[in-house]
DNA sequence: ATTGACACCGTACCGTGGTACGGAGCCTAT
DNA sequence: ATAGGCTCCGTACCACGGTACGGTGTCAAT
């Protein structure tokens, strides 16, 4: 029951094995035992560790962020505020990427406006407004 | 004067004379004419095409869009209908983009507030809520 | 004992948008 | 004519987050 190989703890946190070993190769995920040099002979804290992965790139945290993310927690003379300080960057970071893409929208809106939707190509009011300026 | 050459045409539109090249190899910039099979010669036209590229990089296009936003520039049997299509897509894609932005940092902002910022990294409510769960 | 399913490993490949390198060729001015 | 600067080309490399491949090894059940 407790042998879990990296198949079912593949399946058990829903991603591929390879992804799995990639993990591991990158430093996210402690290498398990291998008796023999045999299997990788995983435990639950595997599941949860990669389900952690999964979920801090879901908030938009880069597998780097994450591994530093897993070293603070590793490390007992870090402290909740430095968790704190990487989410209020992320924050900040997410909120930039959020007015850029506004200010995209806006632009495009403009431009899908201007357009009369008919009308021969050559005279088309997006293109036209793509071709010149610096 | 009007012998252009890539590195002329690279710094008129602000990019790197590689940049000219990739372009051309992914068919984004008609080939120049090379007299002898010497150097291309290029006309105002492909500086005019660069900034093209890049004005529609600008509103999130990919390259691969951008050459069939161009293409259907060349396609004297397409309209302007095509190109509103194609923006309105875009603009749409674009919302989705804010949207899932949006939500995350709604959920940064949860984690945040619930982080009281000093104590011990053990029971940090961050690091925790990334844990569990499926 | 054999079969089938899984695990092992290194390495290559995917898409995206370029950048960098290195040896050769060419062109212009001195 | 020779030096410096630009151009030529193919190819490799970067970040990012994986995915795929192929040959071999292992394990459990029949």
């Amino acid at each position: 029951m407790t042998d879990l190989t990296i198949g079912k703890v593949a399946r058990e946190a829903g991603v591929n094995v390879e992804t799995i070993r990639f993990y591991e190769r990158r430093g996210l995920i402690e290498q398990p035992p291998r008796p023999d040099r045999s299997f990788r002979q995983y435990s639950s804290e595997h599941i949860m560790r990669v389900r952690f992965i999964r979920q801090a790139q879901a908030l938009g945290f880069s597998l780097q962020e994450i591994a530093d993310l897993l070293e603070l927690r590793a490390d007992s003379s870090s402290n909740c505020g430095d968790v704190h300080s990487r989410a209020t960057a992320k924050k900040e970071e997410v909120r930039g990427k959020i007015e850029k893409l506004k200010r995209i929208e806006k632009a495009l809106d403009k431009l899908i406006a201007e357009c009369p939707q008919k009308g021969e190509i050559g005279r088309c009011p997006i293109l036209s407004a793509l071709d010149g300026e610096k």
